[in-house]
DNA sequence: GTAGTAACCTACTTATAGTAGGATAGCAAG
DNA sequence: CTTGCTATCCTACTATAAGTAGGTTACTAC
């Protein structure tokens, strides 16, 4: 039974490279963001994602713990990497560029990830209420804490609280929203503020899937003329009530 | 092998009343929402529907053909239903009143379906992009119409152009954006901004799920402070364009 | 060399979407 | 009443895919 009985020609590497969890599991995620891109949650098997990484289907679920799990990991990674960069971008701009400045980083995200935002992010596939909700809830609650503080009134140079950078992982369930006095009325108010204005960008995200001749600045510009008015005002409101309604 | 065999105490009804296809099929989809509502799409089985009307497997399928389609026509039920109840209160309300109206009656018909639009129309279950999609833009397409005439400059009684109270069925592919004078620069940019407002209201509702406390009038005016503001702009413009960028 | 363990495997169970092919209630005509 | 038609309904199956049990082997440390 030493190596030299079966010397058939082996399709298989003679001898199976090991890999660590810290390589496998990345690879596992590339293929799988890949996959759910392309075919979507439920058009994507497991079995699939083994063979594409060339390991049979336990040792993903070892690796991932399950479907769901694997689902969650991309979406992680797709959020955070854009939750960085758009907290980099406005925080970057000035502050009465604020809204423009996110706004086109996201598009120019989505941009960037079109095959996997549209399994991933965008509508069609995902089980994970729950998940999707904390993500959405992370990144509403950032993007609408700079939002509302670079458009208070036009002042208040750069003090973005508690999250300078650090963009408020999504499995991170920290990242309430900032209750600086600038704040909208009620924080709760702010939350909703944020979870509208980000309904509005994944729509419009989603949307341009099938209208790709538009451009990302095309877009920014259309969310800043939309919501860059009414903004303005409930900032006006809360940073000292003027025109009361 | 006559009836008399098998005497024994029958759990079924001795003699299977049969129904036809017009009641069975609504019956059908009140329990599918019903279903879909509480536990998702991947939640709920076409063995548990079946087993909840009374029937079996190969009748559910004959009757509404198949998973997706199911889900689809539990979709386009609900979505129809509320487009008929926001195109009536926007085209009953005063015109400088529409948004709000719109949004109101939009909140109201989500706290009336609170159970169906938990799985349904809110993220978490849908495999069906395309459909959702299509949902999603003929729903766009009418507010938005009926949103930026009632904005435009204050004027225009009521002439809703093509589509008065047909709330563009769900499943007719019709209905595109009005494309009358007063839309905005191009109708592909109406389009783009019908999807955003629509995906603000859609996550609004979402985020609603988990904060029962706020009632659907704090909702809808949140809407108009937000929105409002930028829809004017926008319809001023269109009317007549004064201050360009 | 010789454990010990992390990585990996084959082969299975379970759940569920969807189907093949047959049985029967209800009804209309003979 | 009998015969025949057909829409409704059934039992019993296949196929696919998630997830698991339990064993094997490459690598590492001593």
């Amino acid at each position: 039974m030493s190596k030299a009985t079966a010397t058939r020609a082996a399709p298989v590497p003679r001898t199976r490279r090991r890999v660590p969890r810290e390589v496998r599991i990345p690879q596992i995620a590339r293929i799988a963001e890949d996959l759910f891109g392309r075919f979507g949650y439920q058009g994507t098997s497991m079995d699939d994602v083994a063979r594409l990484a060339g390991i049979s289907k336990p040792v993903v679920y070892d690796l991932v713990g399950s479907k769901e799990e694997l689902f969650k990991l991309c979406l992680a990674r797709s959020a955070d990497e854009m939750a960085v960069r758009v907290a980099a971008a406005v925080e970057a701009a000035a502050e009465e560029d604020r809204l423009r400045a996110g706004a086109l980083a996201f598009f120019r995200f989505v941009d960037e990830h079109r095959p996997a935002w549209r399994g991933l992010l965008s509508a069609g596939s995902a089980p994970l209420t729950a998940e999707m909700a904390e993500i959405r809830r992370n990144q509403a609650a950032l993007v609408a804490g700079l939002l509302i503080q670079g458009v208070s009134s036009g002042h208040s140079a750069s003090s973005p609280g508690s999250g300078s950078p650090g963009p408020a992982s999504a499995t991170d369930p920290a990242a309430e929203p900032p209750t600086d006095q600038t704040a909208a009325t009620a924080p709760v108010i702010a939350d909703a503020l944020a979870n509208a204005i980000n309904g509005a960008f994944e729509a419009l995200a989603g949307w341009w899937q099938s209208h790709e001749t538009i451009n990302a600045d095309d877009l920014a510009d259309l969310m800043v003329q939309l919501m860059g008015p009414g903004l303005e005002a409930m900032a006006g409101i809360a940073a000292g009530p003027k025109g009361a309604e």
